[in-house]
RNA sequence: GCCCCGGUAGCUCAGUUGGAUAGAGCAUUGGUCUUCUAAACCAAGGGUCGCAGGUUCGAAUCCUGCCCGGGGUGCCA
């Protein structure tokens, strides 16, 4: 049961007499601020006070006196200007917590409305390593389908990947001119990455070789302009903001130049790389031909393209794998390629499509931009391929909703795509769930000194073995000696070390851009993962030391009771379980679910060290915290999984 | 130029859509292992919620202006 929806309803009755929308008034109901103001509050009187032009407090007096909730509250107090605070019964909250005992689904409803929902995320281009870039979405959106699954709708999730573009240009390009036949037979993915990765650094060079000189010039003009700006003995208004203006923009010039001059200097200073440079000096184009040739059906790059795809596919795999995360569907680009003449073909003929300086593009209303669904050149661009995909979920898989878990700076060209398809008839429900940037201490987004972006895996490889050093550590330093062999604290690092890394992301608001730190990542101390999944090992801890048989337990003769407050407070957030799964799905945000874990881990933290298990030798008491342990333990572990993170029986 | 997002404790972040004395974690300081795992608990210090106005019983939250940072902005995804 959800304690806050139902007494939302119960006040919705009530509030009936006094407004015609007693919905909005009953959302207001919402857990208490703290301890000192009951269990929940209802904060409707002001408000509606507000609109009535009458006094608050007796306002909500007349609410009360309108309100049943005889069966689960102890009378409602008014309080300050106009607060309605209630308490839950004891009684009714050990019944609550008790019929948890024997709930598979531990209080949560499942959806009365179950939606086909098809869930969009990781979306990694297959041709390059997957780095912390890839992480946020691949975590949000595995825990998102997670929660929305368990909730009763039928989820697809769906990894839009991209295997179509210009990268693979650069792969056969590389593949044709640099291969290492022995690298290639030993480790075919690394191979293609470093041919993917020497194809750019030379198409790089080349472009800042040409670029060079034009920058400089820039970087000139902006400097003359700005000392002609600051030698104005007037300033108008707007002075001060145009200097500024210009002295960004000449730090930005500056610096590209400085990045332009590395690419430079790394080929230069390599002789090799010099050479290779000089001998490809059309680099770019080549591998924009291998492209287009494949994309018009060239049959040596179709072979190509087919011979890597599996291989990129696979490593992909073994990444999702460690992470625990499994698609039902993986249609990158590739598979909408051959629908996208006929999408453009569609739009064009429905008047919505119209050509404006060679390409064509859908205007929306209210925007400057064009949505471009084919190029001047006759491309087709990611505008296209996501109103194919948009066709193909409604029309084949019969999608109602779609969430695309990808970064808020796409928001704009999901703006324009949502209203494109609407304008072209598809109807689904479709939600950008953005989330910001991960960025450097330097506030850039996330590098590390090299340039590169760190590699996925290799984060998560530290992760583990910071893991591993903390568990061994404090397996050795137990009262009564070490209790877990080689294998077994090697299976909890990876544990904790993956868990610690899905929390860390998930646990701060998506929206917010973050400062990606490795010491924040990697520790394990309070609010992370580490802290929840030590607080279910405990719970299992106890019911293994007192050899408790948790079935026979729940199905048995124990009652719950409360003896001390923190019986009460770990009781009451238990049954709160479904209010916050139900608030994560709502919002899409996983950190309230994060959030509820913490706290709940919280609870039993100060509930472990003031109430004594097994060693309470009152035997009904002692069964009623017995019952209380296995729920928190129930608790935790469902909720950790519903955010994709594992738990150990010991630690 | 235009548009979007942000600015909360030394650091990293919450803040339930306008509610009661602004909260966590890290870091710092002190206390707690002969008692079910000290990966924990208890306590302390730390704040001009970017600045200035406004709206009202009540503002970190809504409105206006300004300052600072990030991002996007017609053919990359």
């Amino acid at each position: 049961m959800n304690i806050l929806q139902t007494l939302r309803d119960r006040f919705a009755l009530a509030l009936a007499d006094f407004t015609d929308d007693p919905q909005t008034f009953a959302a207001m109901v919402r857990p208490a601020q703290g301890a000192k103001f009951g269990d929940y509050q209802a904060n409707c009187a002001m408000p509606l006070a507000k609109v009535h032009g009458t006094n608050p407090r007796e306002l909500a007096a007349s609410i009360v006196s309108k309100l049943d909730l005889s069966d689960l509250c102890d009378a409602p107090e008014v309080a300050g200007p106009g607060f309605i605070n209630l308490s839950l019964q004891d009684d009714w909250l050990w019944e609550q917590s008790q019929s948890l005992a024997s709930d598979l689904r531990l209080g949560v409803p499942a959806t009365e409305q179950p939606r086909n929902i098809v869930v969009d995320f990781s979306s990694p281009n297959v041709a390059k390593p997957m780095h912390v870039g890839h992480l946020r979405s691949t975590v949000i959106g595995d825990a998102l389908s997670r929660i929305l699954r368990f909730l009763g709708h039928q989820v697809t999730t769906d990894n839009h990947i991209g295997d179509w573009g210009t990268q693979f240009g650069m792969i056969i390009y590389g593949y044709k001119q640099f291969l290492d036949e022995q690298a290639y037979a030993d480790q075919p993915v690394a191979e293609l990455a470093r041919l993917y990765r020497l194809v750019n650094q030379l198409s790089d060079y080349h472009a800042a070789i040409e670029k060079l000189p034009i920058l400089e010039q820039r970087v000139h003009e902006q400097r003359e302009l700005l000392s002609d700006a600051e030698a104005v003995e007037q300033p108008d208004k707007g002075h001060k903001k145009r200097l500024k203006s210009l002295r960004a923009d000449l730090a930005v010039a500056t610096e590209s130049i400085e990045t332009t001059k590395r690419n430079i200097a790394a080929v230069e200073s390599d002789p090799q790389l010099m050479q290779l440079a000089n001998d490809h000096p059309n680099i770019a184009r080549g591998a924009r031909d291998e492209t287009a040739k494949l994309h018009a059906g060239d049959v040596e790059n179709t072979q190509l393209w087919e011979q890597f795809m599996p291989q990129c596919l696979n490593a992909l795999d073994a990444v999702y794998d460690r992470l625990g995360i499994h698609f039902d569907l993986t249609l990158g680009e590739s598979h909408y390629q051959p629908m996208l003449a006929n999408v453009v073909a569609d739009l064009k003929a429905k008047g919505l499509a119209t050509e404006s300086d060679g390409a064509m593009c859908v205007f929306i209303a209210g925007n400057d931009a064009p949505f471009i669904v084919q190029k001047a050149d006759g491309a087709f661009n990611y505008a296209t391929t996501d109103l194919a995909t948009i066709r193909y979920r409604v029309e084949e898989l019969a999608a109602d909703t779609m969430l695309y878990v990808v970064d808020s700076r796409q928001g704009e060209h999901f703006k324009l795509l949502f209203a494109t398809a609407e304008k072209w008839g598809y109807t689904p429900e479709m939600q950008h769930i953005k989330f910001g940037t991960v960025m450097g201490k330097d506030r850039k987004p996330y590098k590390t000194r090299s340039g590169d972006t760190v590699g996925l895996e290799s984060l998560l490889d530290e992760a583990v073995a910071k893991a591993y050093e903390i568990a061994a550590a404090n397996d050795d330093a137990k009262p009564d000696g070490p209790e877990l062999d080689e294998q077994t604290r090697q299976e909890i690092a990876e544990v904790m070390g993956i868990g610690g890394i899905k929390y860390a992301d998930l646990h701060i608001n998506r929206e917010s851009d973050y400062v990606f730190d490795w010491d924040t990542m990697l520790n394990m101390k309070g609010d992370t993962a580490t802290y929840m999944q030590y607080a279910y090992a405990r719970t299992r801890g106890i019911l293994r030391r007192g050899e408790i048989d948790p079935e026979v337990l729940r199905n048995g003769e124990a009652t719950l009771q409360f003896s001390h407050e923190a019986e009460r407070q770990l009781a009451l957030k238990l049954c709160q379980f479904p209010e916050a799964v139900a608030a994560a799905a709502e919002e899409s945000r996983p950190n309230l679910l994060t959030q509820y874990l913490f706290e709940t881990a919280g609870e039993f933290s100060t509930f472990y060290e003031h109430c004594p298990v097994l060693k309470e030798e009152d035997e009904s008491l002692r069964l009623s915290r017995c019952l209380l342990v296995d729920l928190t333990g129930r608790v935790i572990q469902q909720g950790l999984e519903l955010l994709g993170i594992q738990t150990c029986e010991q630690m």
